[in-house]
DNA sequence: GAGTGGTCTAGACCACAAC
DNA sequence: TTGTGGTCTAGACCACTCA
């Protein structure tokens, strides 16, 4: 067993780039997951300490305990004063909760994502969407409502309301990309954002956009996005096919 | 604007604390969570830069660093390299999904919370559950089934499974208590969890204990959760009426 | 007592944004 | 050019766990 950490450790030491922008903590932290997820730090294996760890790569402690500490973030590893660093066990590495878009998540998972958009204008705000995206009511604001399948099975219908910012956005654009994706390429990148998951009935024409039971449950979900500058840029409340779609969650304890 | 920020800095320096044992880092998060929360840094304002911020408290940068690390892995706070740090816009200050029970959420938001055992016994545990506690199939386990409360109306049904160290929890500390409040005070503390939400019709005695109508929606959680040492401790599914309940979350891109 | 992680310091250089 | 956060170093002392 410390042999297999002996290993790959000399692997790490091996691909460290110093001269690249990419972060040493970054560097190590990856490579580390990367070993965890494939099994070759099984689980319940102890790390080496912090200080000898940072020795034999030839980085500060400091560095080494900002990977660790990536690592702990996402569950995959557990630290415990006077007893050391262990991989957690059982099966439990399931990814975080990105923050990606629905298209990006169905992409990651080898399926086929393709958008039907059913609505796609510029009308006043609401109440509601005003207040979410911090705009004085009656604001115009851009609606979209779209369907989201995977392997030509609705998964999802879609409601988005978006700042004036991105009235120029195509109807073709968002049959081909995901939303964010979109915003990404015009440099808005999402950094922040609020969800709120719950379950309902469907209505009548959700129902038939999934190829649901009339009234059958659906699960939804709420969100507000913001970007960099903290400034509100998405608001949606999207509904999801139940047996098509769950969220998952890795909660770790501060 | 540059007045607030005098302000209460200067209090935060009268405040610390060097003796005791709360980190000054975490003094530094809190006081400014709350001053942020309580509205007195309003959304927007601009902190000082860190070094200043430092010098001013008598602290290192990293330690400072550190402080407002934790309010931006909070969505409080966003940074920006070559701008500053700034209060997040709009009134999206929800509190995370924490790591704690239904009971103790309830508690929190000033409900009276209480709780009916349906069902406490010693039973061999399925493949299903055998495989998420990480234990060989049909070793016993203990099983539970509660009905969950506020303000006697129904909100959740719960269901666990736990390992045999906890088969002499009593139902009456499960009717006065929280699960996980149970387990802490027996030196047993949740350090991670995988959670999984998702929606479907609520089965028949669902739905009476719930005082739903038959087949109407429900929420659903299904959660694995750790102690510090990795050892799986708790397995769940529960189900919820949506009209009572739902998941709050903040999400921060990395 | 020996070993571990938890915290903290006082510097340094860099990349990026704004003027 | 100036100011900001992002990264990194090389130490230090402490609290906790276990033998």
């Amino acid at each position: 067993m410390a042999q297999d950490e002996t290993v790959w450790v000399d692997d790490l030491l091996a691909g460290l780039d110093r001269t690249g922008p990419v972060p040493l903590y970054f560097q190590v932290s990856s490579t580390l997951e990367e070993a965890i997820r494939s099994g070759k730090l099984p689980a319940g294996a102890r790390l080496e300490n912090e200080i000898a760890l940072g020795q034999r790569l030839g980085l500060s402690r400091p560095t080494i305990r900002r990977a660790i500490q990536e690592l702990v973030d996402k569950g995959l590893l557990v630290r415990r004063r006077g007893i050391g660093t262990q991989v957690v066990q059982g099966g439990q590495v399931t990814r975080q909760v990105e923050l990606t878009s629905l298209y990006e998540d169905l992409k990651g998972s080898h399926h086929e994502p393709s958008t039907t958009v059913l609505e796609h204008d510029v009308r006043p705000a609401d109440e509601t969407t005003a207040s979410a995206l911090g705009l004085p009511p009656g604001s115009d604001i851009v609606y979209l409502r779209r369907q989201r399948s995977t392997d030509k099975v609705p998964v999802a219908v879609l409601v988005n309301y978006l700042p004036m910012d991105f009235a120029d956005i195509t109807t073709q654009q968002l049959e081909e990309r995901g939303l964010y994706q979109i915003m990404r390429n015009r440099g808005v990148t999402i950094r922040i954002a609020n969800q709120k998951i719950g379950a309902r009935r469907a209505e009548d024409d959700e129902a038939e956009l999934l190829d649901l039971e009339p009234g059958g449950p659906v699960l939804t979900m709420e969100r507000v996005a913001f970007d960099a500058s903290g400034r509100a840029v998405e608001f949606g409340h999207h509904c999801y096919r139940p047996d098509m779609y769950s969220f998952e969650t890795t909660l770790v304890a501060k």
